[in-house]
DNA sequence: TACAAAGGTGCCAAAATCTGGCATCTTTGT
DNA sequence: ACAAAGATGCCAGATTTTGGCACCTTTGTA
């Protein structure tokens, strides 16, 4: 058994039991002592709010507000999540199929690892709040036309982007990145970008970009008739 | 550097140079030819197809057309998902203000490996198709009140629940489980539960469970006053 | 107040896993 | 025919994870 696969029991056995002990967790999920005080750590280091009481008649115990302030999805975001792949489908945004009968079976396999901690924190606890009875998705954003043909062009040929950035607090600098993606946070557009220089990926607001251009060519060469027909069209929705 | 941010790194060096050689890979992540083999091999197993030509002139590249066919979140999902939460949030549902300028930090934070994969691949092409100009989530389903009283027990008390349920092939089985959230994919209700039988996380659709009621008590103790004035409310929304 | 039971930490050796090198095989363009 | 490129199996060394131990702190209770 992997870290990653204990460390879901242990939260498991910690909501299952209520209050336990480091040995019987020890014992429910087949580790020592030692090892789950490190995941236990861990876990905390994750953000899990784990309590624990010292001295005679002490114990373990996952907080029950912890959902709420850990740094992963919230519950609400995970829902609208759901609720938005759903509603999406629903009113024909998504062409496949995926998530038609199959309920979660499909989000289970997408998720990065393969078993869904993130669900699983989903799972302590379901309070949403008031749903409104309506999605507004108007007003989705758009992008500034200037912009589009150097976009373009690096996409399509696969080439270095430069431009000048404005950041948050209104600081001037110039990127050279490796565009990936255009993505619409409405009413916001974000290009998504490698930035080599920062060893990351990293995301600007479109409307904070200045005089982009294209550098360089990234040495993509098409080798293969696969690539000769299959040149990805770049479709800003 | 571990080998999950290896293979991450592989990938972007196949996006960015379009094709390459294994010792290519080798010299621009920093490990040994048979390391990105086996680097390599795991990617092939996790849903990337990854083309390899043998023989003289050979090399490797991503297949384009691969994002469409992996067990992953396909693009329009990821996309569908951001723009959810989003305007989830321009509707009021979610109470939090997690997603505010932040862009995709929170997404990237929360998603369970703290660097993205699936992002990564999002990024690897987007095309999600036309969109419709309106998202309807008019129907979102209800929930039986029949189920209801032995469901909130079920919750409240964290006893364990017993019901049939008649599976998609029309299969009567009788089942007892850990109840752990009731999730809404509208209209469908559906109830998540781990499955002490089958050492799982089972999803059941609440239009297929018949009678179900509470057997046993899973011996939840209240220890602390944490436990006292925080027995979580359980919502259905 | 002493004591026992519970969590927490540091350290080290054993166990498990990962990595790199090597030999060898297969495929394919020239 | 040959050379270049990917693929596989194996093994030894490197790295990481795990378990055991000693010892500390905290706390309820006799």
């Amino acid at each position: 058994m992997n870290s990653r696969t204990r460390q879901d029991a242990i939260i498991r056995s910690l909501r299952r039991n209520g209050t336990t002990t480091l040995d019987a967790l020890g014992q429910d999920v087949g580790a020592s002592r030692r090892t789950i005080l490190r995941d236990i750590a861990a876990l905390r280091d994750d953000g899990f709010v784990i309590h624990a009481d010292r001295g005679r008649g002490g114990g373990l115990y996952l907080d029950p507000q912890s959902i709420q302030t850990t740094p992963r999805l919230s519950v609400a975001e995970v829902f609208a999540l759901i609720l938005g792949i759903t509603s999406m489908r629903a009113a024909g945004y998504l062409p496949f199929s995926a998530l038609a009968d199959a309920g979660l079976a499909k989000i289970e396999k997408a998720l990065p690892s393969d078993k869904i901690r993130d669900l699983r924190l989903l799972l302590d606890c379901l309070y949403v709040g008031p749903l409104a009875p309506q999605v507004d998705t108007s007003n989705l954003g758009e992008m500034d036309p200037e912009l589009l043909p150097a976009f373009e062009t690096a996409f399509l040929q696969r080439r270095f982007l430069s431009f000048g950035y404005r950041d948050a607090k209104g600081a001037e600098t110039h990127r050279t990145v490796e565009p990936q993606a255009m993505l619409i946070l409405p009413p916001l557009w974000y290009l998504v970008a490698w930035d080599p220089a920062r060893q990351d990926f990293r995301h600007f607001r479109m409307d904070r970009i200045s005089t982009p251009n294209c550098v360089e060519d990234t040495g993509f060469r098409r080798r293969r008739v696969i690539f000769e027909a299959g040149v990805r069209p770049i479709r800003y929705v």
